[in-house]
DNA sequence: ATAGGGTTAG
């Protein structure tokens, strides 16, 4: 640095920055030097956590008129206090920063530290590249630290292993605890649990942090045992286990569901051997709920000093998924802040457990109260969307996503194609696949599975193979999709090949499901013994999924013996399925078993199997209506009892006589009382039917009203008929789509009618 | 003068 001559006069005016002058002021360096260090203004920054933007642009100020800036230390003193503030303005440190001249080691630390942990953790690599450019020093033990910090925030494994080989160089750097610790972190934070395992190893004295990380990161690898071993290693040994150890152990315990270790954990916290903190408490909280140890998380709770926002959505999430959903929402309205997670913990709950419209009526409440969506929410609204074939509200959700800008993650591509595809509009989930800019395993398998559930095998595997010429390694929920296309196309000989490729090329074991899967193409194609030899192979004693494709295959091809096998063995996976009796029934009706059906009538009744309460729903208008069978409970239950007998009275004037092959279903009345049929009926406009007759009906804009009318109605009625084959057999569709009418169905996996949603756009119906 | 590790929603 230059020595200074001029006489100490405080300069009045900032320095503007200006990196080529490492003139250090205007005044006599060594005595500006003393009173830089021990000017009592600098005294003011000792307390940076509690200063705040005013107070440090304040003291900024008095600096800039004492001529205290032109020094480094003391501008690093105001560098690091809004740096480290508890709510740093990082663009204001940057700056700062800037106006340094010739910043010393301790400055750029504190600088790459600042922006490690900030919004944009690249600035801090950007500084640290700039420190070895432009700078005379080099990076020491605390600067790794925060460079590192800063690779693993990005998950930016190049980056990182790059500044892992500028330690490895360095005799001091490569055995400092401290930059060990964290490439520990770092490897674990990209997901590689084996090199931070072997980091770990080569510490020559691990501290706690050190078997923190390590544990963590075989805890978030979900190597669960492996942790718990090493945790037992640390215990055994000198390093004792603090509180932070502890979170990791419980996190495992929960995901193990090992709760009996869980509550040794917890006493041996409570013996006072670890100190208490609100992140372990919550992390026990989580491991009983994930125990579901409900009782257990209650006492716990209830003795929590102090609670936040994760203690409560905890809670919430723990009696959501016990069912329990009046508790959960009274703790939900109870919680004295509600943040998004809160928000999202309860409609994920509502969509996950099946109940859709719980998750929708949230979403709504949610836009009335002042929080935002995240991706999270919107991931759980659109599945809860391709539930309920809530095609509406699902479009709005796209549009809301373009309208403020959400990032298309893959996560959110994938659920916009399920959600289009399950609604029915294959053509909108084609449009966002081809519009994504990028795409995972996960979105390709989506676009499998809406190819195959709309019948369409063949493009499916044409997508299978663009998908490895685009290098996207398939994986097994992919085979699944696969498999179900060659199944919905009748496409036996390219699932024999898929499934018998998918370990020697593809290196996936098939599971369960795949081994279904094969059943069910095989089944449906008549192939009933390779079918039945391919559950009696699998790998797992075959469970129920299995012996119900084999015995839907039975059925189609009226085979008593083998159907009577599997439904025996489903039904002793499955004893209340009512569905294998049902299929048995028809099977035995079908065969002219008439003894056999009266017979499984009887063991139905004495062993009081119950049907299912079929519930349906329609979207009018964005709203979604639920049915239950034979629900009176609407307000419009009159007005859709009237429409139902118009549309039974026409039906049959159309000649149409719906399918008695099939077991019950025989009364009309009954029929009328079926969900589908009244959720259809509230949907439809008062006067559809108004002044007309469909065999003289002059304004086609009113026929093809009363065609839909008919179409959907002669649909639901045979629910169990695929809407494929539907579409096919009514050609009438094809005025639906010229008209403004938009018809979408939703689909199950096996393509059969789940939803159907009918409106306008622009003019009501 | 500066350092590292941990919990909820998908």
């Amino acid at each position: 640095m230059a020595t200074q001559i001029l006489p100490s006069h405080p300069p009045a005016l900032p320095r503007t920055h200006d990196p080529n002058n490492s003139g250090c002021g205007r005044s006599n360096h060594l005595s500006v030097r003393r009173k830089a260090e021990d000017h009592p203004v600098l005294a003011l920054l000792d307390d940076h956590r509690r200063l705040d933007a005013d107070s440090i642009r304040r003291i900024h100020a008095r600096m800039l008129r004492l001529g205290l800036l032109d020094h480094p230390y003391s501008a690093s003193r105001l560098l690091a206090a809004c740096s480290l503030s508890p709510s740093p303005d990082l663009r204001y440190a940057r700056r700062v920063f800037d106006h340094i001249s010739a910043p010393n080691l301790f400055t750029w630390n504190i600088i790459i530290r600042a922006h490690a942990s900030g919004p944009d953790p690249r600035l801090a690599l950007l500084l640290f590249s700039s420190l070895l450019r432009h700078s005379p020093h080099s990076p020491d033990k605390f600067t790794f630290p925060f460079a590192i910090k800063a690779a693993a925030e990005l998950a930016a494994l190049r980056e990182g292993a790059a500044l892992h080989a500028m330690v490895a160089k360095s005799p001091f750097l490569r055995s400092d605890v401290f930059v060990l610790n964290s490439l520990v972190h770092f490897y674990a934070a990209c997901g590689d649990s084996n090199l931070s395992l072997r980091v770990f190893e080569k510490i020559p004295e691990p501290d706690v942090v050190s078997w923190n990380s390590a544990i963590a990161a075989l805890a978030q690898g979900g190597r669960w045992d492996e942790a718990l071993q090493l945790f037992e290693e640390m215990d055994r040994g000198k390093v004792m286990p603090n509180d932070v150890t502890m979170v990791s152990v419980a996190s495992v315990c929960g995901k193990k569901g090992d709760l009996e270790l869980g509550k040794r954990i917890h006493s041996y916290i409570e013996r006072g051997e670890i100190k208490q903190s609100l992140i372990l408490d919550n992390a026990l909280l989580d491991m009983f709920v994930k125990c579901r140890s409900l009782a257990d998380a209650e006492s716990l709770f209830d003795g929590m000093t102090t609670r936040d926002s994760i203690s409560w959505t905890t809670m919430l999430v723990g009696y959501a998924k016990s069912g329990q959903f009046d508790a959960a929402r009274r703790v939900f309205d109870e919680m004295p802040r509600r943040d998004i997670a809160s928000w999202n913990a309860l409609i994920s709950c509502y969509e996950q457990s099946g109940r859709p419209k719980e998750a929708l009526d949230l979403f709504h409440e949610l836009q009335h109260a002042d929080a935002t969506p995240d991706q999270v929410t919107l991931v759980a609204a659109l599945s809860a969307c391709s539930q309920l074939g809530a095609l509406e509200l699902g479009c709005w959700i796209h549009a809301y996503m373009e309208k403020n800008n959400f990032q298309l993650n893959y996560h959110l591509t994938t659920s916009l194609i399920d959600m289009y595809s399950k609604c029915g509009d294959l053509d909108k989930a084609l449009r966002v696949f081809g519009c994504a800019s990028k795409r995972d395993v996960f979105v390709w398998s989506a676009m499998i599975a809406g190819l195959a559930m709309h019948g369409r095998g063949r493009e499916a595997l044409d997508l299978f193979e663009q998908m490895q010429e685009a290098e996207v390694e398939p994986n097994t929920v992919t085979f699944t999709n696969i498999l179900c296309a060659c199944s919905h196309a009748g496409l036996v000989e390219e699932g024999r090949l898929c499934f018998s490729q998918m370990l020697p090329v593809y290196g996936i074991s098939p599971t369960a499901d795949h081994y279904s899967c094969m059943a069910d193409i095989l089944g449906r194609a008549g192939l009933l013994e390779e079918a039945r030899g391919y559950v009696e192979s699998m790998p797992t004693p075959p469970g129920a999924t299995a012996w119900g494709a084999l015995l839907g295959g039975c059925a189609i091809h009226k085979n008593v013996e083998l159907g009577e096998l599997a439904c025996r063995r489903l039904l002793e996976l499955e004893p209340r399925n009512h569905g294998a009796y049902v299929i048995l029934s028809n099977l035995y009706a079908r065969s002219g078993r008439w003894d056999a059906v009266a017979m499984l009538r009887k063991v139905m009744k004495e062993s009081s199997v119950k049907k299912e309460a079929g519930c349906s729903s329609i979207e009018v208008d964005g709203v979604v209506h639920e049915f239950l069978v034979g629900d009176i409970s609407h307000p419009t239950k009159e007005k859709i009892y009237l429409q139902l007998e118009d549309i039974a009275s026409r039906l049959k004037a159309a000649g149409y006589v719906p399918d008695r092959k099939e077991e019950d279903d025989a009364k009309e009345k009954a029929l009328c009382l079926h969900s589908e049929n009244l959720a259809i009926a509230s949907g439809l406009p008062d006067d559809m039917f108004a002044g007309t007759d469909p065999d003289h009906e002059e304004s086609s804009c009113v026929t093809v009203r009363v065609w839909i009318g008919l179409l959907l109605a002669s649909v639901l009625l045979e629910a169990k008929q695929s809407w494929m084959e539907a579409k096919k057999r009514v050609a009438v569709l094809n005025f639906v789509q010229q008209s403004k009418c938009v018809l979408s169905c939703g689909l199950d996996r096996d393509g059969y009618l789940l939803q159907v949603c009918c409106y306008t756009r622009g003019e009501a119906l």
